[in-house]
DNA sequence: ATGCCTGCAAACTGTTTGCAGCAGA
DNA sequence: TCTGCTGCAAACAGTTTGCAGGCAT
C-alpha cells in the first residue's frame, strides 16, 4: 500500500491527465519538491528547492494555482501570512491539522480530527450550512525546551 | 457591568498609560473605529473608517503594532493572508474563535472553547509544551442560503 | 497544429523604514 | 523638556499580469 501522505509520480500525472492539467517542466519540478520535503511548503521554499534556474518565480506561483484547483495539492496557513503547499494524496479531502513549534517551525501532522460533531452543532445552533474549520496547534517541541 | 468585548475609552487609555504606551491621535483613531465595529478589522478597514486625512497609513500600522503588544488589541487571521484586529478587554486573553460566512464574510464571535483537552493530550504524547491553538470556522450563513 | 503554458519584466498590493519635525506625559 | 511618535516618501517583499514565443498533447 503506498503512503497516503505522497502519492508517486505515476498517479499524479494519471490525476493531472484526467482533469485536462498538463504535466510541465515548472509543474513537474513543483510536484518533485513537494515529494521530498513531507510537510507544507512556502512559495519560495519551493522555488529554491529547485535547481538554479529550473524555471520562473512566477511559474511556482501559477503551477501551484494550477495543481491546488486540480485538487492535487492544498494550501495550509499558519498564521504568519505565508500560504504553505502540500500534496494530496487521491481520494483525500485534505483534511488534517498541524503542530507547529514556535520556536523551530518544525510541523508534526495530526490525523485524527475530534470537531466534526462541534461543526454540526454549530450548524444547528447558527443556522449555518456548510461548516468547515480551519485548526493549527502551536507550542514548544521537544528539541527546543 | 461593561460589555467585556468592548472596553471604553477610560478603561482603555488607563490600562495604555500603566504600559508607557502615549495615547496620540492615531492611536486615539484606531482605537475608536475598532470600537464603532463590533468584528475584527484589518488594517485597511481601520484606515478607511477613519476621517479623510485623520493620520498616516503607515501610522495605522504602527499604531496597531504598539496596541498589540500591549496587549489591548489582537490579531486574528481568517486564512485569506489579511490581518484582522479586535480589542481585548482587560484581562481577557483574547482566546475565542469565530465563525465567518464564505460568502459574505459576516463573522459570529463563538465564546467556548472545548480544545483545552486536546491541547493538554498533544502536550503528554507528542511532547510539547505551552500548547495553544488557532482555530476559525466557516460556513453558508442564513442569510446567504 | 494549436491552445495552453512559460519566461521576462513590469505592475500591484501590503507592509516597513529613514528622517526631520512635532507633540504627549 | 525630551523621548518617542508622526507624516511623508521611498524601499521592500510577496504576488499578479501582459505579451511574445515555445511546448505538451
Amino acid at each position: 500500500m503506498k503512503c497516503c501522505c505522497h502519492p508517486d509520480f505515476d498517479e499524479l500525472s494519471q490525476r493531472l491527465r484526467l482533469r485536462d492539467v498538463k504535466l510541465t517542466r515548472p509543474r513537474r519540478a513543483v510536484l518533485g519538491a513537494l515529494q521530498t520535503q513531507h510537510r507544507p511548503l512556502a512559495i519560495k521554499e519551493i522555488f529554491s528547492a529547485l535547481p538554479q534556474g529550473e524555471c520562473d518565480l512566477a511559474s511556482v506561483y501559477r503551477s501551484i494555482r494550477a495543481l491546488e484547483s486540480a485538487g492535487v495539492v492544498k494550501a495550509f496557513q499558519f498564521g504568519d501570512g505565508v500560504q504553505r503547499y502540500e500534496l494530496l494524496a487521491e481520494g483525500d479531502d485534505g483534511h488534517h491539522h498541524h503542530l507547529i513549534c514556535t520556536r523551530c517551525a518544525s510541523v508534526t501532522e495530526i490525523g485524527e480530527c475530534e470537531l466534526r460533531d462541534i461543526e454540526q452543532r454549530l450548524a444547528a445552533s447558527k443556522g449555518f450550512r456548510a461548516v468547515t474549520h480551519r485548526l493549527e496547534f502551536f507550542g514548544v517541541c521537544p528539541a527546543c525546551q
